[in-house]
This record gives structure tokens, C-alpha cells and sequence, in this order.
RNA sequence: GCCGCCAUCGUCUAGUGGCCUAGGACGGCGCCUUCUCAAGGCGCAGAUCGGGGGUUCGACUCCCCCUGGCGGUACCA
């Protein structure tokens, strides 16, 4: 049977959520591993969380990882549609097969009575669940009340006795007793299905064989389970991912961290290194290896060796990936990447870039957005700088420079000439030359810099009040 | 509270009963190189494998209990 797999994202966000990076590579590696499919599905069930052009921007955030799906809501397929808001007649019909079979019921119980029910449950101690109140209303009193517009929900009958469990590949079986299962809601009084009715009957009918997903999902999987089965359905196979987490060890928020793909893009991140520091969060490469590309990783990949424990994502680590990405691109590529041709930091100005300067910086730079501070003096003088100018070191590497031939070995020699005659170290001449022209005490090599500067710039800046 | 998942250096991890007085990577520190900062090379510190019981000739590895962290507990996903 051919593997397909999928991730379902709500356009609840203002981009593509890391962690959602995060299960769409794996789910994708995983599917291109076993010869199968990767589909992308919009759950956009929520309307009170809807945000507009959330799922353009999901979908352009995969695109630039590289993360390609061959079914989706852009490019249809088969099994279209594949946006939850176009499929509900589905989950309307689903939902009364259910009732037929008395494995779900109407329930007409008002938010209000809800509210005052769990807050009493909470009060005595109970587990907050449904009451069972509108349960064994007859079928035909029901239809009823619906045929006199009373507002209801559809919710799963679960069975009061038993034990529902399921085989999940990367931990194992988990049980879960069905008296501690919530009646859920499985059809909203708008109409729309919740995550469980949705996800169950999308699944199923979209030949979805695996289904991987953060483990935030554990405790609703019996729910699925028994959907699947008085649906009388096969069932898929599960693996939970753990999920990524803040420094703080809470789940991965964009209260505490950034989250947005869009972000790291923007910080000059390489979609190739994310992708790759993503994959040792869930999975480490045999051998230990810690650079590897994503053929690699599907080569080796394989689901039970997913990572049990939820990993903190630290930015440190990311930064050093990129940065070995970064410093093994020929030139000519870090330049149009430099540049900003790809879309990155929009508040980086890369005019004038060149192969002479993009090679003095290449190993110093650990994201791209670092370009611009890097290199930034070329295009414009210092307003201010680091530390004070010594005004007699100053003027003998100014009196060196002026009749020295412009190439870096040449004012090299000079400079180290002067510091000889004059007694002064080579070293503070230099620092003192690169403060006046750069306003810092860090940068790229000096006399390679200034050549690129050329003369007349270097010299103006070496008239300092 | 209840249910569930998880538990090896600060962080990411290797480790599937003896190869482990626990290996690698990031970060940190030091040295070499050097016009600064990087890069590169070499080295150092850092985990009594959360705690306690078992099982075993032998546990980081298997079982139980405890503790801790996290997740879930919605007409959100």
C-alpha cells in the first residue's frame, strides 16, 4: 500500500509555525523515504480564529524550506477538496451515520449550562466532562426540537465502560479507560466539525496511512480510535513527535520565542540549515554526523528511531548550522544570497556587494542579516566610534598611507616601516587605523577592506577632529 | 485535581545488559595562528546516567515505586 502522509495546519497564525516546520519535515521525509505521498490539508474549522492570508503565507513559508507537497489546497489532487471549509456536507453526513448507529447523540445544552456544570465538577473535585444530560433524549423528541430550530451539537457516545488503546510506533502502547473520555463534540452548532470529526473523516478519506503529529494530540487519539471504529474504518498508524519547547522548558510560543518561519528567513537563516537543525531536534544522524542534507536524511531515516523526549530549540546551535552552510557556498552564491535576492532582511541595505568583500566576510557571519554590520563602513563613514583615536598613531599611518602604492601587502609594509622608525607598535597602528575608518575595533581584515575602500575614501577618514 | 507522555553534561544527543571510570556536537574556557574579529588546529572544564528499591554474576540500559518536567482536560486546533 502506498504511505501517505500529511500535515493539517489552521490558518490561525500570521505564518507558518515552527513547530509545524517541524512535523511537515518529518512527515514529508518519512513519506519520500517509503516511495509515498506528502499532502498538505487546511483545517480551517475555526472561524472565531481565522486569520486572512494565513494559509497563502503557510503554504509560501513550506515552498522556501523545500518541503513539497504533491496534494494540496493550491494544487488540488485526487482527493480534493483539500480545505475543511469545502468539505463540510461530509462531516454533516458522518456526524448522522453516527447518530443512526447511536454512537453519537444531540445535544442541546446551552454554553451557559456548560460553564456552570464544569465549574461545579471543579469544585467537587471531578474530572470537568460532560454530563451525559441530553444522552438519552429519544431520538424522534430530538429531531423535534431540531425541526423547531433548536440550536444543538453532535456529540460522541462514548462507551461508559472499557478501555481504548492504541499502538503508537514511537512509544508504544497507550490506554487510556473510556469512563475518563469525554463526550466530545464532534459537529459545532455552526455547522462545522471539530479537530476530531475533521481530522478522522479527512484522514480516512484521504487514504492518509500515517499519521504523524505532535504529541499535544496523545490524549485525543482514543477519541479517534473510536471514531474509526464505529465508522468500522481501518486505522492508520500513529507516532506522536514530541514537542519543541521554550528555554524554559514550557511548549515552544511565540510569547517566549520566535516562532514564525517568516522570522528566520528575515535573520538571514538558510532554509537548508533550519531544515537541518529541525531534523536533530526529532532525530540524530547515524554516526553522529550533525551536517546533513535532506536526501541524506531520507536515505537513513526511518519513524522508530524518533526522538521520545520534547528538545529545547536553542537559536545558538541554529546559528552555528547556518554558519557551516554559509561558509561552504562558492562566492558567486553567497553574493546573490548576500544581496538579497532571495528575499531576505528587508531592513538590510546590500548595495555594492561584491566577490571581494562577500570573501573577507564569508567565515565571520553566522546568519546573512549580519552582512550589513559587518560590512556596513564600506558604503558609508563612521558617525562615531568605539574607542578614542590616538591622534599621533593617527597621523603616522596617515603619512604612511598617503604615498603608498593601494594593494594590502604594499600598505602592509609601510605601516610595519612606520611603527619601526617611530618606536610605536604595529598593533596599536593598526587598531588605530581601523577605528578611524571602520568606528569599530572588530571587522573584517583591514587592509583587504581598505583596497576595496580605495584611497581617496580611506584617506578622508583619517582626518579626525 | 484527574488522565497521559517523558527523564544521560547548561543545550542537542550516542548508548538497546558487560566495549562506559559514559562518546560526539553547540555553548564556555585556554593555547597556537594573528592587524581586530572570525575561521582553522590542539586542549580543558562539564553528567556519581532525577531518587529509591528490585531482577541479574553484572545495569545508563529490564521491572516497580517516588519525584520532577511537559502535555491534555473547550461548540481551539
Amino acid at each position: 500500500m502506498e504511505v501517505r502522509t500529511r500535515i493539517a495546519p489552521s490558518p490561525t497564525g500570521q505564518d507558518l509555525h515552527i513547530g509545524n516546520a517541524y512535523t511537515a519535515l518529518i512527515n514529508y521525509v518519512f513519506a519520500k523515504k517509503s516511495g509515498g505521498k506528502f499532502i498538505i490539508r487546511i483545517e480551517d474549522t475555526d472561524r472565531t480564529r481565522f486569520v486572512e492570508g494565513s494559509e497563502e503565507r503557510i503554504l509560501s513559508s513550506l515552498k522556501w524550506l523545500g518541503i513539497a507537497h504533491v496534494e494540496g489546497p493550491d494544487n488540488g489532487g485526487e482527493y480534493a477538496p483539500y480545505r475543511q471549509s469545502e468539505r463540510l456536507s461530509l462531516y454533516g453526513e458522518h456526524a448522522k451515520k453516527l447518530i443512526e448507529l447511536s454512537h453519537a447523540y444531540y445535544c442541546f445544552c446551552t454554553s451557559e449550562r456548560l460553564e456552570t456544570m464544569r465549574k461545579d465538577q471543579e469544585a467537587r473535585k471531578l474530572p470537568p466532562m460532560y454530563d451525559g444530560l441530553c444522552k438519552h433524549i429519544p431520538k424522534e423528541e430530538a429531531q423535534k426540537k431540531i425541526d423547531e430550530g433548536a440550536k444543538y451539537v453532535i456529540r460522541l457516545n462514548v462507551p461508559e465502560e472499557g478501555v481504548t488503546s492504541f499502538t503508537d510506533i514511537v512509544r508504544g502502547t497507550i490506554s487510556f479507560e473510556n469512563a475518563l473520555i469525554d463526550d466530545q463534540v464532534l459537529l459545532k452548532s455552526d455547522g462545522f466539525p471539530t479537530y476530531h470529526l475533521g481530522v478522522v473523516v479527512d484522514d480516512h478519506l484521504m487514504n492518509i496511512t500515517h499519521i504523524v503529529r505532535g504529541e499535544e494530540w496523545i490524549s485525543s487519539t482514543p477519541k479517534h480510535i473510536l471514531l474509526y471504529q464505529f465508522f468500522g474504518w481501518e486505522l492508520p498508524v500513529f507516532a506522536h513527535v514530541s514537542l519543541l519547547r521554550n528555554p524554559d522548558k514550557s511548549k515552544l510560543s511565540k510569547r517566549k520565542n520566535p516562532v514564525w518561519v517568516s522570522w528566520f528567513k528575515e535573520q538571514g537563516f538558510l532554509p537548508e540549515a533550519l531544515l537541518n537543525y529541525l531534523a536533530t531536534m526529532a532525530w540524530s544522524f547515524p554516526e553522529g554526523k550533525d551536517i546533513f542534507s535532506l536526501e541524506e536524511m531520507i536515505k537513513e531515516f526511518r519513524l522508530e528511531d524518533l526522538q521520545t523526549t520534547a528538545p529545547i530549540f536553542d537559536l545558538e546551535k541554529l546559528k552555528w548550522i547556518n554558519k557551516q552552510y554559509l561558509m561552504v557556498k562558492p562566492l558567486n552564491m553567497f553574493v546573490t544570497l548576500a544581496s538579497g535576492a532571495s528575499g531576505y532582511s528587508r531592513n538590510v541595505n546590500f548595495q555594492q556587494i561584491s566577490e571581494g568583500t562577500a570573501s573577507l566576510i564569508q567565515p565571520r557571519i553566522s546568519t546573512l542579516a549580519e552582512y550589513d554590520s559587518m560590512v556596513g563602513f564600506l558604503f558609508k563613514p563612521p558617525k562615531e566610534y568605539e574607542i578614542e583615536i590616538n591622534k599621533e598613531s593617527l597621523n603616522l599611518v596617515k603619512n604612511a598611507l598617503e604615498k603608498c602604492e593601494w594593494n594590502h601587502l604594499e600598505m602592509e609594509k609601510s605601516i610595519r616601516a612606520v611603527a619601526d622608525a617611530s618606536g610605536v607598535k604595529s598593533k596599536d597602528l593598526f587598531m588605530t587605523l581601523r577605528v578611524a575608518v571602520t568606528g569599530k575595533t572588530v571587522g573584517p581584515p583591514l587592509l583587504e577592506s581598505l583596497e576595496l575602500l580605495g584611497k581617496e575614501k580611506t584617506l578622508a577618514r583619517l582626518i579626525v577632529q
